[in-house]
DNA sequence: CAGTGGTCTAGACCACACT
DNA sequence: GTGTGGTCTAGACCACTGG
């Protein structure tokens, strides 16, 4: 039958939190935590509103940044209610200290290289200066455990950033990008797979002629400058890419 | 300095096409076309209006959809404006045969499996229906240019969808799903890399130890249910996953 | 300070789904 | 037909940015 609940929700309209927010936050941790039940039907949003004493447009507005998200679905003439499936991470730009991290599995990065280069032809490109003009390079080794999972080896335009050997063994490059005020906006990704060479097996521990994942992406922010160029290798028994993506329709 | 630009935009109200959409669209447009170049300051939206005879709140709805997509930036006291990198594709459910298709590569599918089969613990699991209970088994090899590119291996629920040999071959099983009135709505993958098999590198004309990359995959529609269920292997050098990302801020 | 986007209201009419 | 979401209007006040 799908019944519609009856939920407790109130807003306080003396918070700085803007009214369709702490609406939106209430009804998704209610999903979170299973008072709200996958496929129940919200009631629609005229009473909704009223009860709440808001205006439906704020209503809607809080309804639809769930859907947005995936943890809602409209059809008109029928309802709101709430996905069946479970949607965790709507795939977000992946930092492996994070994934890492969130997992429990404690990771320890070891910063190899910290230095300026020239850039050569190819990160020139990615990132949109000068042939030879002076970039960053950092190269790390990402472990956990004590057994190696990646080499990341990172380029950054010059004078974007401080970049701290010790900051960069403690914490994650997005991190220190965002605390240095960069609004990261979009990333262009390319992930594929190819034998290792004799260097990287070493390196990760692994044989020549091994299979590697491969990872290449290029960060840009909100004004449209490519603020970071990476190509990473991983070893596939010990990482893979896993995300949860959301169909445009 | 950053000009704002006139702009020609006009509106049909006899359209069925919402007034929001048509104006999204037109900007879109622009902006694809150079018209409105990175960086340009769109004007405020109260003018913007005015000028198309709509009401703010309309305005604002189609300025919203372009930034969900990417293609604008807001700044409180400052303006909307266009961003300066080119996002092209902001990440869909990926099909492959799309992939191909759209890169001018005339993708071939040979359709070596289409029965019933009893679902292993695996499957069962992935498409939530009883272990033993009937699926569709699909195994596909697709090519293009008389060369392999990847192996695809699908699991479907009973009784959701015909699945024709001939329709298989012609185009992709995406297409054919949302043919059926599915709608696709999430999924959750994982991509990875492993040595190949000596089966696996006879159906893709490699040697066995050569690396893989692989995906797995489980979609759901829009009530939850698992409509699919895959595990496909891709020959490293002839296709790596490419894709634009956005940052939720 | 002036100008911008961010939020909010109280209505209205329409298109579509179900019975 | 009835009820739902989809779209739209014409205002309003606030918060933040910049000069």
């Amino acid at each position: 039958m799908d019944p519609t609940v009856q939920l407790e929700l109130s807003v306080d309209r003396g918070s700085p939190v803007p009214l369709y927010f702490q609406l939106a936050q209430q009804l998704e941790s209610a999903i979170e935590h299973g008072t709200l039940t996958p496929g129940t039907l919200l009631g629609n949003e005229i009473e909704l509103a009223a009860r709440l004493g808001l205006s439906r447009p704020t209503v809607r507005q809080a309804i639809q940044s769930l859907v947005d998200k995936g943890l809602l679905v409209r059809r008109r003439g029928v309802g709101t209610q709430v996905v069946h499936s479970k949607v965790k991470r709507p795939l977000e730009l992946s930092s492996l200290y994070d994934d890492l991290e969130s997992a429990g599995q404690r990771p320890t990065t070891s910063v190899l290289v910290n230095t300026m280069v020239a850039a050569s032809a190819e990160v020139a490109a990615a990132l949109g200066v000068a042939e030879g003009g002076e970039v960053h390079r950092v190269e790390r080794l990402r472990s956990a455990h004590g057994e190696p999972i990646a080499y990341l080896c990172n380029y950054l335009p010059a004078g974007l950033l401080d970049l701290d050997t010790g900051q960069l063994e403690a914490t994650g490059l997005y991190r220190l990008m965002r605390a240095a005020g960069i609004t990261l906006h979009s990333a262009r990704q390319t992930i594929g797979a190819r034998a290792a060479t004799a260097v990287e097996a070493e390196r990760l521990r692994e044989q020549a002629g091994d299979p590697l994942l491969t990872m290449q992406r290029v960060t840009f922010d909100d004004t449209g400058r490519a603020v970071e160029y990476g190509t990473h290798t991983y070893r596939p028994s010990r990482y893979s890419f896993e995300f949860q993506l959301l169909v445009r329709n």
